[in-house]
RNA sequence: GGAGAGUUGGCAGAGUGGUCGAAUGCGGCGGUCUUGAAAACCGUUGACCCGCAAGGGUCCAGGGGUUCGAAUCCCUUACUCUCCGCCA
């Protein structure tokens, strides 16, 4: 969430560039500017009382210890009406702070400055692009085909076992989730993050922490017996492993890569943008997080963008990147580089990878921050990517390296395969 | 799932109703000494809120209660540990 002292200082241009996300911001910033000015009216109100109160218990002690019962009951009888002055200014503190909170964690992050206005997907802004098209037989079949040819994937036992989204992975296909989980988590080793095999699930704070709560309520499963959510990335329980942390400035930035199964209810979606492997309920991901330094957050930005693009040359896959506009950005992140890879067959770009600058927005949810220099304490930034998604990547393996004698297979995963073609 | 014990500052660990935001040790930081380092010694060292400041307030797992006064007593939730059961 946004910081208090932000949005008074610069309640004009928080609601300008929140616009930019289509975000019409004007009423509910003035509302959190009342409430905080009620809540700090109202807390200099109790801490008076409270600091008479405390002043009168410590004489009444003395006054006992010197046995002037007399004075001594006096002053209790004061400390009494203390009491219940307090007690009634109590509740009202607690709930316009309980309402100033909900009323902030509404508040989207502002976009960088960067960032163009613009309603959708559309919108957004091509910064790049780069590799080969293939050049496709009439016959091309699309990666479901494909799948079912070689008997690498299986929808409709996925369909029959649990539902639609859940795909059986099978031989050589199951082998290759593996080695693409593999490869892709070797070259984030190999660029300096530690690997991390991440809980599945996650409590509520946690959800809260990185700002899936109480934004995208109905687009985790949730498990009610024991009040966890099946996270939807492993960028939940990764960055949530530093929520409530003061970390020392010498240590950032922080690289973690995990990977993870990535469970999205996907609520409302349909047609052929849910055909194959195109959008599943579960899927394999590896994410990287970086914990930095406020001032070298977007240099560790571009690194991690140049880090994404690096895998998806190794596999030789066509791919572009894209600035998002505002209005297509995620509630969280300041700054989104979202990485396309064109698949042959379907004639159209698969979203691989979000790279995002969430700037300190989570670390405010989170209180996650380093001591400076100076000793004073600071929120740091946070950043993450997908290195990769794996269901997009395999589709546009399948179409665009199919050929006569199989799918052949990019040299840079065969040492993870260890088979050249499917076949 | 059953029974019991526990949760205090970065860590270890004292504190069982008043001057305790909390002893002590370790660690961290600064200094003295040293060519440099180590050792030794000295000092310093939690977070948050309000305030220009002085200062005030909150926090001893979370929440609630008793009391003039709670780290300390009571209730409750979460978690940890031990034993039993179950189990990959």
């Amino acid at each position: 969430m946004l910081q208090l002292q932000t949005i008074r200082e610069n309640r004009a241009s928080v609601i300008e560039r929140l616009a930019i996300k289509n975000f019409k911001a004007t009423e509910l910033v003035d509302e959190i500017i009342e409430l905080d000015n009620k809540r700090r009216a109202t807390q200099k109100e109790l801490e008076n009382i409270l600091a008479q109160s405390n002043q009168i218990a410590k004489e009444i002690g003395i006054l006992f210890k010197q046995g002037n019962r007399e004075k001594a009951d006096a002053a209790k009888e004061e400390s009494l009406k203390l009491k219940a002055a307090a007690k009634a200014i109590e509740p009202e503190l607690q709930e316009t702070v309980e309402l100033l909170n909900a009323k902030l964690v509404e508040l989207p992050n502002l976009p960088h400055v960067s960032v163009k206005p613009g309603k959708a997907a559309d919108d957004n802004e091509i910064i790049h692009e780069e590799g080969e098209m293939p050049k496709m037989a009439e016959d091309a079949l699309p990666h479901w085909e494909l799948a079912s040819k070689y008997q690498i994937i299986d929808f409709e036992l996925g369909s029959k076992v649990t539902g639609a989204g859940f795909p059986f992975y099978r031989g050589k296909g199951a082998r290759l989730q593996r080695a693409l989980i593999n490869f892709f988590i070797e070259e984030a080793t190999e660029a300096g993050y530690l690997e991390y095999q991440p809980p599945l699930l996650i409590n509520a704070a946690s959800g809260y922490g990185t700002g899936q709560l109480p934004d995208k309520e109905g687009q985790m499963y949730f498990v009610g017996e024991d009040n966890l959510y099946l996270i939807p990335t492993a960028e939940v329980p990764i960055t949530n492993i530093y929520r409530d942390v003061i970390v020392k400035e010498n240590e950032l930035p922080i690289k973690n890569v995990a990977y993870s199964n990535c469970f999205r209810r996907e609520a409302g979606s349909y047609g052929k943008d849910v055909r194959g492997l195109n959008r599943l309920h579960q899927f394999d991901k590896v994410e990287i997080v970086q914990i930095q330094n406020p001032d070298t957050s977007y240099q560790t930005l571009e690194e991690m963008k140049e880090h994404v693009a690096n895998l998806l040359r190794k596999l030789g896959l066509p791919f572009r990147i894209l600035r998002l506009c505002g209005g297509d950005m995620s509630f969280t992140s300041a700054l989104t580089y979202d990485f396309e890879v064109y698949s042959a067959a379907q004639k159209m770009w698969l979203e691989v990878s979000s790279v995002s600058n969430f700037e300190d927005f989570q670390a405010n949810r989170m209180k996650l921050r380093f001591k400076n220099k100076e000793g004073k304490t600071r929120l740091a930034h946070t950043l993450n990517g997908s290195a990769l998604a794996l269901p997009r990547i395999v589709a546009a393996l399948l179409e665009n390296n199919q050929t006569p004698e199989g799918i052949k297979i990019p040299e840079a995963l065969v040492p993870f395969t260890r088979y050249q073609f499917i076949d």
